[in-house]
DNA sequence: AAATAGTATTGTGTAACGGAAGGTAGTGTG
DNA sequence: CACACTACCTTCCGTTACACAATACTATTT
């Protein structure tokens, strides 16, 4: 899995759990796992800069099942910095599908098309 | 606009315009930049390196406009490593969807729900 | 001759993902 | 009791790729 892909966008992950509810780092690693391949030393420092950002609170709950686990809150300032975020996002995604589906074409028809131009080349003998 | 976003998605951007056709690095930059954001100072060490990991074949072409042009000739390696990052691509998006829009749910619900939760709070008065 | 547009390159700073290692707090088992 | 195991959190460091800045050359226009 190309790394690359997920810089900054796991950060828009996180953010978008926490709408949802307050949650501890453990419990959210486990969450996006369903779905992307994240690495805890990646999660835990995002966790860390947003509170810093002052995107986050937290605070301390003691847990049944092991140690206590430090719960992230999303804040008000937290939740513009979310709807900035998605925003630019939205925005960037969308450029890309343009860019990668070449305005609407099937996946298909480019696949094709790449298959078509190395059959010329290779018929005028270049 | 975070320019952690376009970590590896980029060279993506360039593969596939190069499947359609042959461009040179000033051009792939305006048709870029039609969709999105990019800097020449990104995308011309994006072509050297690709072209060094065997994905392009380049030639020179004089121009009436100004000085020769260099073109990039994407390669069936280079084939093959787009559709292997398009398949990367398009899985880990897969599941970046299902994250922030938690399931199929609306952008709009979700909002709501931080509204609420919001309420919640200050009227338990903790 | 000077300005402008087209085209390409290189050097350096910076941010963030991931591998590696380490550490604490509970639970369970023999 | 000792040990293993899971739940949970942290720090250090290497690597990669985007962006700012600066440079430079060619051709056209004024």
């Amino acid at each position: 899995m190309n790394a690359q892909f997920k810089r900054g966008i796991i950060e828009l992950c996180v953010l978008s759990l926490l709408i949802e509810e307050d949650m501890y780092g453990y419990l959210i690693i486990n969450k996006l796992s369903q779905h992307i391949n994240v690495n805890e030393n990646t999660i835990y420092p995002i966790l860390r800069r947003l509170t810093k950002e002052g995107y986050f609170e937290t605070y301390l709950k003691e847990s049944r099942e092991g140690p206590s686990r430090k719960y992230y809150k999303m804040t008000d300032k937290g939740f513009k910095h979310y709807l900035r975020l998605r925003d630019e996002w939205d925005s960037f995604i969308g450029g890309v599908y343009h860019i990668i589906n070449q305005g609407g074409k099937k996946h298909e028809e480019i696949l094709e098309r790449f298959a078509r131009r190395t059959e010329e080349t290779e018929s005028d003998g270049s």
